[in-house]
RNA sequence: GGUGGGGUACCCAAGUGGCCAACGGGAUCAGACUGUAAAUCUGACGGCGCAAGCCUUCGAAGGUUCGAAUCCUUCCCCCACCA
Protein backbone atom coordinates (compact mmCIF):
# COMPACT_ATOMS: atom_id res chain seq x y z
CA UNK A 1 0.00 0.00 0.00
CA UNK A 2 3.33 2.21 0.39
CA UNK A 3 3.75 2.50 -3.31
CA UNK A 4 1.17 4.74 -5.12
CA UNK A 5 -0.20 4.54 -9.11
CA UNK A 6 -2.51 6.60 -11.33
CA UNK A 7 -5.20 3.91 -11.33
CA UNK A 8 -5.38 3.52 -7.74
CA UNK A 9 -5.41 7.55 -7.14
CA UNK A 10 -8.12 7.11 -9.28
CA UNK A 11 -10.01 4.56 -7.83
CA UNK A 12 -9.17 6.12 -3.93
CA UNK A 13 -10.32 9.12 -4.96
CA UNK A 14 -13.94 7.39 -6.20
CA UNK A 15 -14.18 5.50 -2.82
CA UNK A 16 -13.84 2.48 -5.13
CA UNK A 17 -10.94 0.66 -3.08
CA UNK A 18 -11.21 -0.48 -0.13
CA UNK A 19 -8.34 -3.15 0.07
CA UNK A 20 -5.84 -4.39 -2.00
CA UNK A 21 -2.57 -6.62 -1.58
CA UNK A 22 1.14 -4.76 -1.39
CA UNK A 23 2.90 -4.77 -4.53
CA UNK A 24 -0.06 -4.24 -6.87
CA UNK A 25 1.17 -0.57 -7.47
CA UNK A 26 4.23 -1.69 -8.76
CA UNK A 27 2.24 -4.62 -10.62
CA UNK A 28 0.31 -2.13 -12.40
CA UNK A 29 2.92 -0.14 -13.53
CA UNK A 30 4.91 -2.75 -14.92
CA UNK A 31 2.64 -3.17 -17.67
CA UNK A 32 -0.85 -4.04 -19.19
CA UNK A 33 -2.53 -6.82 -16.59
CA UNK A 34 -5.43 -9.13 -17.16
CA UNK A 35 -7.59 -8.95 -14.39
CA UNK A 36 -11.69 -10.84 -13.42
CA UNK A 37 -14.26 -10.52 -11.69
CA UNK A 38 -16.97 -13.08 -11.15
CA UNK A 39 -20.57 -12.51 -11.14
CA UNK A 40 -22.93 -15.64 -9.47
CA UNK A 41 -26.14 -15.70 -11.36
CA UNK A 42 -28.41 -16.32 -8.33
CA UNK A 43 -30.32 -13.65 -10.12
CA UNK A 44 -32.34 -13.33 -13.20
CA UNK A 45 -30.33 -9.80 -13.58
CA UNK A 46 -27.80 -7.40 -12.45
CA UNK A 47 -28.91 -4.99 -10.48
CA UNK A 48 -27.57 -1.86 -9.42
CA UNK A 49 -25.38 -3.39 -6.73
CA UNK A 50 -23.48 -5.18 -8.83
CA UNK A 51 -22.15 -2.23 -11.05
CA UNK A 52 -19.47 -1.07 -8.41
CA UNK A 53 -17.54 -4.22 -9.35
CA UNK A 54 -18.59 -3.62 -13.02
CA UNK A 55 -17.26 -0.27 -13.02
CA UNK A 56 -14.03 -1.11 -11.27
CA UNK A 57 -13.50 -3.36 -13.68
CA UNK A 58 -14.46 -0.70 -16.80
CA UNK A 59 -11.86 1.71 -15.01
CA UNK A 60 -9.12 -1.03 -14.73
CA UNK A 61 -9.78 -1.60 -18.88
CA UNK A 62 -9.88 2.61 -19.46
CA UNK A 63 -6.10 1.93 -18.02
CA UNK A 64 -4.93 0.06 -20.63
CA UNK A 65 -5.57 -3.26 -18.78
CA UNK A 66 -7.48 -6.67 -20.61
CA UNK A 67 -10.64 -7.17 -18.26
CA UNK A 68 -12.51 -10.29 -17.98
CA UNK A 69 -16.19 -10.72 -16.76
CA UNK A 70 -16.91 -14.57 -15.42
CA UNK A 71 -19.92 -15.68 -15.33
CA UNK A 72 -20.25 -18.21 -12.28
CA UNK A 73 -22.41 -20.81 -14.37
CA UNK A 74 -20.64 -23.43 -11.77
CA UNK A 75 -20.10 -21.44 -8.59
CA UNK A 76 -23.40 -20.03 -8.64
CA UNK A 77 -25.09 -23.62 -8.31
CA UNK A 78 -23.06 -23.92 -5.40
CA UNK A 79 -23.63 -20.59 -3.33
CA UNK A 80 -21.29 -18.31 -1.35
CA UNK A 81 -21.16 -18.21 2.13
CA UNK A 82 -19.25 -14.82 2.12
CA UNK A 83 -21.60 -12.17 3.63
CA UNK A 84 -24.46 -14.25 4.47
CA UNK A 85 -25.29 -15.27 8.27
CA UNK A 86 -27.50 -18.81 7.04
CA UNK A 87 -27.46 -21.38 4.46
CA UNK A 88 -29.09 -20.41 1.05
CA UNK A 89 -31.36 -22.30 -0.66
CA UNK A 90 -29.70 -23.72 -4.33
CA UNK A 91 -31.39 -23.20 -7.17
CA UNK A 92 -32.45 -25.26 -10.07
CA UNK A 93 -29.81 -26.02 -12.57
CA UNK A 94 -32.03 -25.07 -15.80
CA UNK A 95 -32.68 -21.53 -13.86
CA UNK A 96 -28.86 -20.81 -12.72
CA UNK A 97 -28.06 -21.73 -16.35
CA UNK A 98 -30.69 -18.87 -17.55
CA UNK A 99 -29.84 -16.22 -15.40
CA UNK A 100 -26.15 -16.63 -16.49
CA UNK A 101 -27.51 -15.88 -20.18
CA UNK A 102 -28.49 -12.83 -19.13
CA UNK A 103 -26.39 -11.53 -17.39
CA UNK A 104 -23.57 -12.94 -19.31
CA UNK A 105 -25.36 -10.74 -22.39
CA UNK A 106 -25.88 -7.58 -19.79
CA UNK A 107 -22.20 -7.78 -18.60
CA UNK A 108 -21.04 -7.62 -21.99
CA UNK A 109 -22.44 -4.18 -22.66
CA UNK A 110 -20.06 -2.39 -20.51
CA UNK A 111 -16.90 -3.40 -21.90
CA UNK A 112 -14.98 -3.04 -25.07
CA UNK A 113 -14.10 -6.06 -26.93
CA UNK A 114 -11.24 -4.57 -29.33
CA UNK A 115 -8.33 -2.95 -29.29
CA UNK A 116 -4.93 -4.41 -27.22
CA UNK A 117 -7.11 -4.24 -23.92
CA UNK A 118 -10.09 -5.67 -25.23
CA UNK A 119 -12.57 -8.00 -22.81
CA UNK A 120 -12.98 -11.43 -22.46
CA UNK A 121 -16.59 -13.53 -20.78
CA UNK A 122 -15.97 -16.65 -19.38
CA UNK A 123 -18.33 -18.67 -17.62
CA UNK A 124 -16.41 -21.31 -15.44
CA UNK A 125 -19.00 -24.48 -16.26
CA UNK A 126 -16.19 -25.01 -19.10
CA UNK A 127 -13.61 -25.64 -17.01
CA UNK A 128 -15.12 -26.41 -13.43
CA UNK A 129 -17.81 -28.72 -15.03
CA UNK A 130 -15.64 -31.53 -16.46
CA UNK A 131 -13.44 -32.00 -13.51
CA UNK A 132 -14.05 -34.67 -11.25
CA UNK A 133 -14.33 -34.97 -7.78
CA UNK A 134 -11.26 -37.55 -7.54
CA UNK A 135 -9.72 -34.85 -9.51
CA UNK A 136 -10.51 -31.91 -7.86
CA UNK A 137 -9.27 -33.11 -4.53
CA UNK A 138 -6.12 -34.49 -5.40
CA UNK A 139 -5.18 -30.70 -7.01
CA UNK A 140 -7.13 -27.79 -5.45
CA UNK A 141 -8.09 -29.60 -1.77
CA UNK A 142 -4.81 -30.80 -1.24
CA UNK A 143 -3.71 -27.34 -1.30
CA UNK A 144 -5.59 -26.14 1.84
CA UNK A 145 -5.87 -26.90 5.37
CA UNK A 146 -9.26 -27.15 7.16
CA UNK A 147 -7.52 -25.04 9.58
CA UNK A 148 -6.76 -22.31 6.79
CA UNK A 149 -10.24 -22.49 5.72
CA UNK A 150 -12.06 -22.52 9.21
CA UNK A 151 -10.09 -19.13 9.32
CA UNK A 152 -11.64 -17.21 7.15
CA UNK A 153 -14.26 -14.69 7.74
CA UNK A 154 -16.63 -16.17 5.61
CA UNK A 155 -16.24 -19.48 6.88
CA UNK A 156 -15.44 -18.34 10.89
CA UNK A 157 -18.91 -16.58 10.78
CA UNK A 158 -21.18 -19.62 10.39
CA UNK A 159 -19.67 -21.85 12.75
CA UNK A 160 -22.23 -20.77 15.27
CA UNK A 161 -24.85 -21.13 12.49
CA UNK A 162 -24.09 -23.34 10.46
CA UNK A 163 -22.23 -24.05 6.92
CA UNK A 164 -23.14 -27.00 4.93
CA UNK A 165 -19.75 -28.96 3.41
CA UNK A 166 -21.14 -27.55 -0.16
CA UNK A 167 -20.86 -23.69 0.77
CA UNK A 168 -17.79 -24.62 3.17
CA UNK A 169 -16.27 -25.72 -0.35
CA UNK A 170 -17.15 -22.48 -2.21
CA UNK A 171 -14.12 -20.62 -1.55
CA UNK A 172 -11.83 -23.70 -3.02
CA UNK A 173 -14.39 -23.15 -6.16
CA UNK A 174 -12.77 -19.73 -6.43
CA UNK A 175 -9.92 -20.48 -5.63
CA UNK A 176 -9.99 -22.85 -8.59
CA UNK A 177 -11.16 -20.05 -10.95
CA UNK A 178 -8.45 -17.64 -10.01
CA UNK A 179 -5.68 -20.50 -10.96
CA UNK A 180 -7.72 -21.29 -13.82
CA UNK A 181 -7.44 -18.05 -15.27
CA UNK A 182 -4.03 -17.44 -14.39
CA UNK A 183 -3.47 -20.29 -16.52
CA UNK A 184 -5.68 -20.00 -19.33
CA UNK A 185 -5.41 -16.38 -19.94
CA UNK A 186 -2.67 -14.70 -17.59
CA UNK A 187 -4.77 -13.24 -15.45
CA UNK A 188 -2.66 -12.10 -12.05
CA UNK A 189 -5.02 -9.61 -10.47
CA UNK A 190 -8.87 -10.97 -9.51
CA UNK A 191 -11.30 -7.79 -8.43
CA UNK A 192 -14.57 -7.84 -6.54
CA UNK A 193 -16.70 -6.72 -3.51
CA UNK A 194 -14.85 -6.28 -0.09
CA UNK A 195 -16.90 -9.21 1.23
CA UNK A 196 -14.82 -11.47 -1.52
CA UNK A 197 -11.66 -10.68 0.09
CA UNK A 198 -11.13 -14.18 1.58
CA UNK A 199 -12.08 -16.28 -1.05
CA UNK A 200 -9.88 -14.14 -3.72
CA UNK A 201 -6.70 -14.63 -1.16
CA UNK A 202 -7.04 -18.27 -1.40
CA UNK A 203 -6.53 -17.95 -5.12
CA UNK A 204 -3.17 -16.08 -4.54
CA UNK A 205 -2.47 -18.97 -2.46
CA UNK A 206 -3.24 -21.33 -5.28
CA UNK A 207 -1.32 -19.64 -7.47
CA UNK A 208 1.67 -19.16 -5.61
CA UNK A 209 1.45 -23.21 -4.44
CA UNK A 210 1.00 -24.29 -8.14
CA UNK A 211 1.99 -21.78 -10.70
CA UNK A 212 4.91 -20.44 -8.47
CA UNK A 213 3.49 -17.04 -9.51
CA UNK A 214 2.68 -14.12 -7.73
CA UNK A 215 -0.57 -12.48 -8.13
CA UNK A 216 -2.65 -9.28 -6.66
CA UNK A 217 -6.37 -8.87 -5.69
CA UNK A 218 -8.76 -5.62 -4.72
CA UNK A 219 -11.51 -5.15 -3.31
CA UNK A 220 -14.24 -2.67 -3.43
CA UNK A 221 -16.45 -1.10 -0.48
CA UNK A 222 -19.52 -2.16 0.02
CA UNK A 223 -21.98 0.61 -1.04
CA UNK A 224 -23.87 1.99 1.91
CA UNK A 225 -26.72 4.50 1.96
CA UNK A 226 -26.84 7.33 4.43
CA UNK A 227 -30.34 6.63 6.13
CA UNK A 228 -29.27 3.09 6.54
CA UNK A 229 -31.19 1.17 4.04
CA UNK A 230 -29.87 -1.62 1.96
CA UNK A 231 -28.39 0.21 -1.00
CA UNK A 232 -30.46 -1.07 -4.55
CA UNK A 233 -33.62 -1.55 -3.12
CA UNK A 234 -36.78 0.53 -3.83
CA UNK A 235 -40.18 -0.55 -2.49
CA UNK A 236 -40.54 -3.01 -5.34
CA UNK A 237 -37.55 -4.81 -4.20
CA UNK A 238 -34.06 -4.74 -6.29
CA UNK A 239 -33.17 -2.55 -8.53
CA UNK A 240 -31.79 -4.33 -11.78
CA UNK A 241 -30.87 -3.57 -15.08
CA UNK A 242 -33.46 -5.41 -17.09
CA UNK A 243 -36.12 -3.25 -18.37
CA UNK A 244 -38.35 -5.93 -18.01
CA UNK A 245 -37.83 -6.13 -14.32
CA UNK A 246 -37.35 -2.40 -13.38
CA UNK A 247 -39.08 0.00 -15.86
CA UNK A 248 -36.22 2.71 -16.67
CA UNK A 249 -38.73 5.43 -15.64
CA UNK A 250 -38.22 3.52 -12.17
CA UNK A 251 -34.83 3.05 -12.79
CA UNK A 252 -34.26 7.24 -13.35
CA UNK A 253 -36.48 7.69 -10.36
CA UNK A 254 -34.19 5.72 -8.15
CA UNK A 255 -31.24 7.60 -9.22
CA UNK A 256 -32.84 10.78 -8.83
CA UNK A 257 -34.35 9.68 -5.42
CA UNK A 258 -30.33 9.68 -4.29
CA UNK A 259 -30.32 11.17 -0.68
CA UNK A 260 -28.14 14.72 -0.70
CA UNK A 261 -25.93 13.30 1.54
CA UNK A 262 -25.31 10.14 -0.69
CA UNK A 263 -25.05 11.37 -4.12
CA UNK A 264 -21.70 12.64 -4.10
CA UNK A 265 -20.53 9.47 -3.28
CA UNK A 266 -22.31 7.49 -6.11
CA UNK A 267 -21.58 10.12 -8.59
CA UNK A 268 -18.09 8.51 -8.09
CA UNK A 269 -19.25 5.05 -7.91
CA UNK A 270 -20.67 4.76 -10.70
CA UNK A 271 -20.33 7.58 -13.02
CA UNK A 272 -16.89 8.53 -15.34
CA UNK A 273 -17.21 12.31 -14.74
CA UNK A 274 -14.40 14.13 -14.16
CA UNK A 275 -13.25 15.10 -10.45
CA UNK A 276 -13.94 18.73 -12.15
CA UNK A 277 -17.59 18.02 -12.70
CA UNK A 278 -18.09 15.99 -9.77
CA UNK A 279 -16.86 18.72 -7.93
CA UNK A 280 -18.71 21.59 -9.51
CA UNK A 281 -22.07 18.83 -8.79
CA UNK A 282 -21.10 18.58 -5.22
CA UNK A 283 -21.34 22.33 -4.63
CA UNK A 284 -24.01 22.76 -6.43
CA UNK A 285 -25.82 20.37 -4.18
CA UNK A 286 -24.34 21.84 -1.48
CA UNK A 287 -25.94 25.64 -2.38
CA UNK A 288 -28.83 24.81 -4.02
CA UNK A 289 -30.22 21.37 -2.97
CA UNK A 290 -33.78 21.88 -3.61
CA UNK A 291 -32.50 21.57 -7.10
CA UNK A 292 -30.95 18.68 -7.06
CA UNK A 293 -28.69 18.90 -10.07
CA UNK A 294 -26.10 15.92 -9.00
CA UNK A 295 -29.18 14.03 -8.59
CA UNK A 296 -30.22 14.75 -12.47
CA UNK A 297 -26.86 14.36 -13.28
CA UNK A 298 -26.38 10.85 -12.20
CA UNK A 299 -30.15 9.65 -12.73
CA UNK A 300 -29.28 11.03 -16.70
CA UNK A 301 -25.98 9.39 -16.97
CA UNK A 302 -27.07 5.68 -15.35
CA UNK A 303 -30.07 5.60 -17.47
CA UNK A 304 -27.98 6.54 -20.90
CA UNK A 305 -25.50 4.03 -19.56
CA UNK A 306 -28.08 1.85 -19.17
CA UNK A 307 -31.17 1.83 -21.45
CA UNK A 308 -30.39 4.42 -23.80
CA UNK A 309 -30.20 7.82 -24.79
CA UNK A 310 -34.01 7.50 -26.36
CA UNK A 311 -34.97 5.76 -23.61
CA UNK A 312 -33.66 8.46 -21.07
CA UNK A 313 -35.38 11.04 -22.85
CA UNK A 314 -38.80 9.14 -23.32
CA UNK A 315 -38.43 9.16 -18.97
CA UNK A 316 -37.31 12.72 -18.55
CA UNK A 317 -40.42 13.61 -20.32
CA UNK A 318 -42.78 11.53 -18.13
CA UNK A 319 -40.83 12.43 -14.94
CA UNK A 320 -41.95 16.23 -16.14
CA UNK A 321 -45.25 15.20 -17.00
CA UNK A 322 -45.94 13.29 -13.55
CA UNK A 323 -44.28 15.73 -10.85
CA UNK A 324 -44.10 19.11 -12.98
CA UNK A 325 -47.67 21.04 -12.20
CA UNK A 326 -49.48 20.68 -16.09
CA UNK A 327 -52.87 19.60 -15.75
CA UNK A 328 -53.32 16.24 -16.41
CA UNK A 329 -56.72 16.77 -18.85
CA UNK A 330 -54.08 18.91 -20.94
CA UNK A 331 -51.71 15.39 -22.25
CA UNK A 332 -51.99 14.32 -25.69
CA UNK A 333 -53.49 10.61 -26.05
CA UNK A 334 -49.37 9.82 -27.56
CA UNK A 335 -47.83 10.72 -24.28
CA UNK A 336 -50.32 8.98 -22.41
CA UNK A 337 -49.87 5.56 -24.57
CA UNK A 338 -46.11 6.25 -24.18
CA UNK A 339 -46.36 6.14 -20.54
CA UNK A 340 -48.15 2.93 -20.47
CA UNK A 341 -44.92 1.20 -21.28
CA UNK A 342 -42.61 3.09 -18.61
CA UNK A 343 -45.22 3.22 -15.38
CA UNK A 344 -47.38 -0.22 -13.96
CA UNK A 345 -50.38 -0.09 -16.50
CA UNK A 346 -53.69 -1.77 -17.26
CA UNK A 347 -56.54 -1.97 -19.08
CA UNK A 348 -60.41 -2.61 -17.33
CA UNK A 349 -63.52 -2.74 -18.98
CA UNK A 350 -66.15 -0.18 -18.51
CA UNK A 351 -69.20 -1.32 -16.42
CA UNK A 352 -72.02 -2.15 -18.89
CA UNK A 353 -74.29 0.57 -16.66
CA UNK A 354 -71.79 3.30 -17.72
CA UNK A 355 -71.61 4.58 -14.00
CA UNK A 356 -67.88 5.02 -14.09
CA UNK A 357 -65.10 3.00 -12.88
CA UNK A 358 -64.20 2.58 -9.15
CA UNK A 359 -60.81 4.00 -7.92
CA UNK A 360 -60.46 0.76 -5.76
CA UNK A 361 -60.48 -0.64 -8.77
CA UNK A 362 -57.85 1.09 -10.75
CA UNK A 363 -55.37 1.13 -7.52
CA UNK A 364 -55.27 -2.72 -7.74
CA UNK A 365 -55.59 -3.11 -11.25
CA UNK A 366 -52.32 -1.43 -11.80
CA UNK A 367 -50.81 -3.17 -8.99
CA UNK A 368 -50.66 0.00 -6.35
CA UNK A 369 -52.40 -2.06 -3.91
CA UNK A 370 -52.85 -5.86 -3.37
CA UNK A 371 -56.17 -6.07 -2.89
CA UNK A 372 -59.31 -3.71 -2.74
CA UNK A 373 -59.19 -4.14 1.11
CA UNK A 374 -55.66 -2.67 0.98
CA UNK A 375 -56.71 0.06 -1.84
CA UNK A 376 -59.36 0.76 0.33
CA UNK A 377 -57.17 1.72 3.30
CA UNK A 378 -55.16 3.70 0.85
CA UNK A 379 -57.68 5.80 -0.04
CA UNK A 380 -58.56 6.33 3.67
CA UNK A 381 -55.79 7.38 4.59
CA UNK A 382 -55.32 9.78 1.65
CA UNK A 383 -52.87 8.67 -0.32
CA UNK A 384 -54.83 7.91 -3.70
CA UNK A 385 -55.27 10.73 -6.60
CA UNK A 386 -56.54 10.00 -10.00
CA UNK A 387 -56.31 12.25 -12.71
CA UNK A 388 -54.56 14.94 -10.04
CA UNK A 389 -57.29 14.95 -7.81
CA UNK A 390 -57.56 13.31 -4.45
CA UNK A 391 -60.34 10.37 -3.90
CA UNK A 392 -62.06 9.71 -0.89
CA UNK A 393 -64.09 6.18 -0.08
CA UNK A 394 -67.59 8.54 -0.85
CA UNK A 395 -66.51 9.95 -4.06
CA UNK A 396 -64.24 7.33 -5.56
CA UNK A 397 -65.92 6.76 -9.09
CA UNK A 398 -64.95 8.34 -11.99
CA UNK A 399 -67.14 8.66 -14.82
CA UNK A 400 -67.06 9.21 -18.22
CA UNK A 401 -66.50 13.03 -18.54
CA UNK A 402 -63.85 12.28 -15.94
CA UNK A 403 -61.76 10.27 -18.12
CA UNK A 404 -58.63 11.53 -20.25
CA UNK A 405 -57.55 11.51 -23.50
CA UNK A 406 -58.06 8.08 -25.11
CA UNK A 407 -60.34 6.84 -21.98
CA UNK A 408 -57.21 7.06 -19.97
CA UNK A 409 -56.94 7.40 -15.98
CA UNK A 410 -54.14 8.31 -14.40
CA UNK A 411 -53.63 6.87 -10.80
CA UNK A 412 -50.78 8.30 -8.18
CA UNK A 413 -50.41 6.29 -4.95
CA UNK A 414 -48.40 8.25 -2.27
CA UNK A 415 -46.05 11.08 -3.34
CA UNK A 416 -44.45 9.12 -6.19
CA UNK A 417 -46.03 5.85 -7.55
CA UNK A 418 -47.95 6.40 -10.55
CA UNK A 419 -50.29 4.13 -12.70
CA UNK A 420 -52.07 4.70 -15.77
CA UNK A 421 -55.43 2.42 -17.09
CA UNK A 422 -57.22 2.76 -19.94
CA UNK A 423 -61.06 2.08 -19.76
CA UNK A 424 -61.64 -0.44 -22.41
C1' G B 1 -25.44 -39.98 24.33
C1' G B 2 -26.70 -36.78 29.03
C1' U B 3 -28.50 -32.18 31.25
C1' G B 4 -30.44 -27.43 30.75
C1' G B 5 -32.49 -23.43 27.58
C1' G B 6 -35.21 -22.23 23.25
C1' G B 7 -38.44 -22.29 18.42
C1' U B 8 -44.21 -16.30 18.32
C1' A B 9 -46.22 -12.42 12.42
C1' C B 10 -40.93 -9.43 7.26
C1' C B 11 -36.85 -8.99 11.48
C1' C B 12 -35.97 -8.44 16.84
C1' A B 13 -39.01 -9.42 20.92
C1' A B 14 -43.27 -9.68 24.96
C1' G B 15 -47.04 -12.96 26.25
C1' U B 16 -47.58 -19.10 30.22
C1' G B 17 -55.93 -21.08 29.98
C1' G B 18 -60.52 -16.58 28.10
C1' C B 19 -59.66 -9.21 28.10
C1' C B 20 -54.84 -12.41 21.83
C1' A B 21 -54.82 -11.31 15.25
C1' A B 22 -51.36 -11.50 19.77
C1' C B 23 -47.45 -5.50 24.17
C1' G B 24 -43.06 -3.05 22.37
C1' G B 25 -39.08 -1.81 18.79
C1' G B 26 -37.29 -1.97 13.73
C1' A B 27 -38.57 -2.34 8.63
C1' U B 28 -42.54 -1.13 5.28
C1' C B 29 -46.89 1.89 3.50
C1' A B 30 -49.85 6.47 3.93
C1' G B 31 -50.74 11.70 5.86
C1' A B 32 -48.68 16.59 7.54
C1' C B 33 -44.19 19.37 6.57
C1' U B 34 -40.73 19.63 2.20
C1' G B 35 -37.01 19.88 -2.54
C1' U B 36 -40.64 13.86 -6.05
C1' A B 37 -35.33 15.37 0.09
C1' A B 38 -33.59 14.41 5.23
C1' A B 39 -35.28 14.87 10.15
C1' U B 40 -39.76 15.11 12.93
C1' C B 41 -44.85 14.24 14.22
C1' U B 42 -49.52 11.32 13.08
C1' G B 43 -51.96 7.00 11.24
C1' A B 44 -51.92 1.97 9.04
C1' C B 45 -49.50 -2.58 9.33
C1' G B 46 -51.86 -11.56 8.98
C1' G B 47 -55.48 -12.43 4.63
C1' C B 48 -60.24 -11.32 2.29
C1' G B 49 -64.25 -7.84 2.77
C1' C B 50 -67.43 -0.83 1.74
C1' A B 51 -69.12 -3.17 6.25
C1' A B 52 -70.98 -6.75 9.60
C1' G B 53 -67.92 -10.46 9.65
C1' C B 54 -65.35 -14.64 7.79
C1' C B 55 -60.65 -17.29 7.14
C1' U B 56 -55.44 -18.47 8.48
C1' U B 57 -51.23 -17.81 12.15
C1' C B 58 -47.70 -18.48 17.71
C1' G B 59 -41.84 -25.29 15.12
C1' A B 60 -45.18 -30.14 13.44
C1' A B 61 -48.99 -33.65 14.59
C1' G B 62 -52.37 -35.33 18.09
C1' G B 63 -54.99 -34.64 22.95
C1' U B 64 -57.40 -32.20 27.51
C1' U B 65 -61.04 -28.06 27.92
C1' C B 66 -67.09 -24.59 26.91
C1' G B 67 -62.41 -22.10 25.44
C1' A B 68 -55.12 -22.88 24.32
C1' A B 69 -49.74 -19.13 21.66
C1' U B 70 -50.41 -20.57 26.81
C1' C B 71 -51.81 -27.41 29.83
C1' C B 72 -50.57 -32.85 28.28
C1' U B 73 -48.27 -36.54 24.60
C1' U B 74 -45.20 -37.68 20.55
C1' C B 75 -42.04 -35.85 16.83
C1' C B 76 -38.66 -32.16 14.23
C1' C B 77 -35.03 -28.26 14.62
C1' C B 78 -31.59 -24.72 17.18
C1' C B 79 -28.36 -23.16 21.33
C1' A B 80 -25.29 -23.94 25.90
C1' C B 81 -22.65 -27.07 29.07
C1' C B 82 -21.12 -32.12 29.94
C1' A B 83 -19.66 -36.94 27.59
Amino acid sequence: MSQSHPLLDELQWRGLLAQHTDGLAAHLAAGSVTAYCGFDPTAPSLHVGNLVPVMGLVHLQRAGHRPIALVGGFTGMIGDPSGKSAERALQSLEVIEENARSIGAQLARFFDFSGPAAARMANNVDWLGPVSLLDFLRTTGKHFTVNYMLAKDSVKSRLEAGISYTEFTYMLLQAHDFAELHRRHGVTLQVGGSDQWGNMTAGLELIRRTAGAESHVLTFPLVTTASGQKFGKSEAGAVYLDAARTSPYKFYQFWLGADDRDVGRWLRFFTFFSRDEITALDEATEARPEAREAQRALAADMTTRVHGPDLLRTVEAISQVLFGKGDPRDLAVTTLAAMASEVPFAELDAPADGAGVDALDLVVATGLAKSRGDAKRLVEQGGVAVNGRKVSMADRVLTSEQWLAGRHLLVKKGSRDWGLVRVR
